[in-house]
DNA sequence: AGCCAGGGTCTGC
DNA sequence: GCAGACCATGGC
């Protein structure tokens, strides 16, 4: 799979259903900015990346073989067969089409931690400024990391700081609800890996009991920070989408892939009506 | 200028 | 249980 070893990176030769951009931009993460030349920068688990995708390849800037292998390997899901999954969910005939419109989105594994914190962010709020704040958060918060950015606070550091403490954040009526999650993380309260390991339902349950964690941000968390693909975030547009194609609710069939879906499907009906 | 943003909580029936 | 006001801020 790599091809090639620049000084500055790698390249990963020609991953298939793969879109560096829709993957990026379709609302599951909120540190990577594009850039003037076509290519995004982000952070993630305190390293800094640099990414393009040229000609069907994937150039890693700022990185070694080890820290690909060892980490933006599974970060960007890269070993996951999407053409079979598409091939499965494409049984279902709306499923087929949505798949066609952004047929290269995957489900990045991002920290449980940090998609806890964005999808707080996220509550009645637009992407733009979900990524203002959640920089905002890392600068006043993170370690600065040689390249100018900075990493994601941990829960530890967060855990007792005050209200006022994240004024400069600019996030209004959220800022109570990121400090009962920080509490909740630091203190063991609230246990990413144990959390991954339960049933969905129980699982929902439990990331619920934190104030501003609704049925939303909870299935967000699931499907973008503990990479539990059966996860399904219901907004307007899922739920419109439900309501014209499929009378309600999900066919069985494709539950264990349903966030999978559920991406394909957002990106879907939202291109459709803007067409329209 | 005013509506809305990948919602959730609280209150009042 | 369910609807409706309210929440803080800024993008468009």
């Amino acid at each position: 799979m790599i091809a090639a070893q620049p000084r500055t990176g790698l390249i990963v030769a020609g991953p298939k259903d793969f879109s560096l951009e829709d993957t990026l931009t379709c609302g599951q993460c909120f540190r990577f900015f594009p850039q003037p030349d076509g290519s995004f920068e982000g952070v993630a688990q305190g390293r800094f990346l640099k990414i393009a995708q040229q000609n069907d390849s994937l150039l890693f800037y700022n990185t070694s073989p080890e820290e690909f292998e060892g980490f933006w390997r599974g970060y960007f899901d890269l070993d996951r067969d999407y053409g079979a999954i598409k091939q499965r969910l494409s049984q279902d005939k709306t499923l087929k089409k949505a798949a066609e419109y952004a047929p290269g989105i995957r489900i990045l594994k991002q920290d449980f931690w940090e998609a806890l914190c964005c999808f707080i962010f996220s509550q009645n709020n637009n992407i733009k400024r979900i990524m203002g704040i959640t920089e905002r958060f890392c600068e006043a918060f993170g370690d600065l990391l040689p390249q100018g950015r900075h990493s994601f606070p941990s829960s530890d550091r967060i855990a007792p700081l005050s209200r006022e403490d994240l004024c400069p954040l600019r996030c209004g009526f959220r800022a109570d609800y990121l400090l009962d999650a920080a509490r909740k993380v630091s203190s063991g309260e609230i246990d990413g890996p144990k959390i991954r390991g339960m049933p969905l339902e129980e699982a929902r349950t439990v990331l619920q009991t934190i104030r501003g964690v609704g049925p939303k941000v909870a299935e967000c968390v699931l499907l973008y920070g503990l990479n539990r693909l059966d996860a399904f975030p219901v907004d307007v547009w899922i739920k419109r989408a439900l309501d014209r194609y499929y009378g309600g609710t999900l066919p069985n069939t494709i539950k264990e892939y349903a966030g999978i879906a559920q991406q394909y499907l957002f990106h879907y009906i939202r291109t459709a009506e803007k067409k329209a």
